[in-house]
DNA sequence: TATTTACTAAACTGAGTAGTAAAATTTCTT
DNA sequence: AAGAAATTTTACTACTCAGTTTAGTAAATA
């Protein structure tokens, strides 16, 4: 395996093209129907190229899910700073990141090969789910230290309210990929989420 | 396409057989990976009578989906007659359906292939999640009629509570084949669910 | 200018695979 | 038991694809 040795800033748009055009190609033909044919073409990049930065087909597939999960996340990763003034925001930001059709179609991949690609699946649910739980979670516990939410476990809390927001439209969206829920599809779904949560969750529900 | 004129026991056994191999083989690999050989091996049939039986490698998947689809979905049909006493034999019957590994599997291949075969994932929304949903919107509806539960639109009542229920724990399982949730984990979100689920609709909640 | 580095195009290897053909064999029917 | 139908075995075709090799080119470096 013959890997570059230093990254100049040409091959770091290379490997940046290349990554591009493998999620582009998993994404829409899965593992094993794609072909390294056609992430070369489509990297506009020879495949000997191909190889010499991504030593086989397994290889980029991995990387290639490393580096796009992180893209991603990424701008999730900074609004998690800034403070978010009340539940709905927070639900939109969330359900803009989770209903992305390239989001979408990379959990479809995910799921798709996790049999075969058991790694993958694991480090997904840690990198993802896992840690957009943990948003939920801690900004539940804020909502809790002002007595404006009660609850025993955060992550039970954290689950629900996920579960209540995107469950419907993420599920329908994964098994219908050519017919995404409108933006109005998905505003019923997370009032009607956020109300129920509130209902359960608020010490002092409206 | 020559398809077999009259159907004996022996055939039907023998086409039961292919089916049985083809989700075990379709479900292990994925559509792309899995051979016809490995199917024709698995199923104890050679080659050419596979193609006897189903024309090609993309009739035999859809075959496969539909008669498996019914298999699994065939104890929850029954059920539905019988009145379930109260929400959490209702929730635990649909937990045990939904969590099956076969049944787990067939949505990861489903999810997985949805791009590629878009008429197979609508067909599954529909005789899947959509007719199970019925089936709780009906429940639902009853215990409304009794004045035990309160809502407007049953949909989002049933969407919550299946939401509730096992979108935790079957997300997990979809990411993560090989370390699906104990029973101990589904009863921990299960009895969660079905608490925040009353608190929210039920009209004297305890 | 000479040399190295990164790359490309194209052909090739070797393995696998969907699907078919034909003859041999088994099973069913009468 | 004899003939018909269904199946199997075996072999084959035509093709795709991961990965490699070769021969040559553009650009950076010395």
């Amino acid at each position: 395996m013959n890997t570059v040795r230093k990254k100049s800033p040409r091959q770091l748009e290379k490997q940046r093209q290349i990554l591009n055009a493998a999620l582009k190609v998993f994404s829409e033909f899965g593992f094993s129907a794609a072909s390294m044919d056609a992430i070369a073409l489509a990297a506009e990049v020879s495949k000997p190229t191909l190889y010499m930065y991504f030593g086989s087909k397994e290889q980029l597939f991995e990387s290639m899910m490393v580096a796009e999960r992180d893209v991603m996340l990424e701008p999730f990763e900074h609004s998690s700073g800034e403070m978010v003034s009340d539940l709905v925001d927070f639900a939109w930001h969330y359900a803009d990141v989770v209903m992305r059709p390239e989001y979408l179609s990379l959990a479809r991949l995910i799921i798709g090969e996790a049999q075969r690609f058991p790694d993958i699946g694991r480090a997904y649910q840690k990198a993802g789910p896992d840690r957009l739980l943990s948003g939920i979670i801690a900004y539940l516990e804020t909502q809790k230290a002002k007595r404006r939410l009660d609850f025993d476990e955060g992550e039970l809390a954290a689950q629900d309210l996920w579960a209540l927001i995107l469950s419907a439209p993420r599920n329908q969206a994964l098994h219908i990929p050519d017919q995404p829920p409108s933006t109005a599809q998905i505003a019923r779904y997370l009032e009607n989420g956020l109300k129920v949560f509130i209902k359960a969750y608020s010490t002092q529900p409206e």
